[in-house]
DNA sequence: TATTGTTATACTCTATAACTATA
DNA sequence: TATAGTTATAGAGTATAACAATA
């Protein structure tokens, strides 16, 4: 159920390839928390932020879809966006119960550099472009489709 | 500051790698955490229970340091491990400041079942062997020597 | 006086359930 | 009656500050 191949094995490559995983993104986190936190966001706030669309309002049923999180949540997140004038709630005229969710001038600025924040490379500049390649494309086939960004080129 | 390369440009090898990094630890994490539930245990309590040794107690202040957290915060997950008959708390005889968590037998047996599930790599199945000796290659070499299991053998 | 651990408290994140407004 | 969103509430996780016991 939990690990492939003899149970009693302390340890396998694909175990030890999970543990280092789990410990490379955990570092990354730690340095996306800190660089958001100096922009004055939460990482669930920024996170938020980064699943808009500045080019297309989103109500915000789709916003907890993407999240995926409870809608109660979102409403939360979106109190402290909106309080920090970065996204404003927009009742839409055709169906009065949607919220859509309209992201501001400065809340566009904001987006950009959460963004960048949250695709951080430094723990990486170890690596080669080489091994930098081969490495997206190992990713590439192991992801589930769920990412957005578009498969490898190289 | 949070990329490499040219800061205009939408998206960089690295910056794709992290994304997906991010991702594939979070779907990885959303396993365990099912996993780790049906044990009984929240998240943060089986980690707590997996950075313990069975075979040499450890001093609160010391599984502080180990999960980088407050000792407060110690104090309450051993609340929480005590209670579940997993881990018992020992007055150190020499030092009577220092409380030793002792791992309890059923501990054992439930510390075996977190390893397990923290290593679970059912999402790495769609690799070939040579493509995770390669991923765990790649991983050694951006590793900062915080991860305790050993270096690649192939 | 310094250190270990605990308590009290607070804030973030998230979910469930009950509610309101709209369809 | 069904759906979108909100409110109230609760629990997990974590931190800071004040405190007790021991060194």
């Amino acid at each position: 159920m939990a690990q492939t191949g003899d149970p009693t094995a302390p340890s396998t490559v694909a175990g030890d390839v999970v543990r280092r995983i789990m410990h490379l993104s955990g570092a990354m986190r730690h340095f996306m928390d800190v660089d958001l936190a100096a922009l004055g966001l939460t990482p669930a706030v920024a996170r938020a932020l980064r699943e808009l669309d500045p080019d297309q309002p989103l109500p915000a049923r789709d916003l907890a879809e993407r999240l995926d999180c409870d809608p109660s949540n979102v409403t939360l997140l979106v109190d402290k966006l909106e309080r920090l004038d970065l996204v404003r709630r927009q009742v839409d005229p055709a169906d009065r119960r949607l919220r859509t969710l309209v992201v501001t001038d400065s809340g566009r600025r904001v987006r950009d550099q959460v963004d960048r924040i949250m695709s951080d490379s430094r723990l990486l500049d170890g690596l080669t472009a080489d091994e930098l390649a081969t490495l997206r494309t190992l990713l590439w086939k192991v992801s589930d489709g769920g990412c957005p960004t578009e498969p490898p080129l190289t």
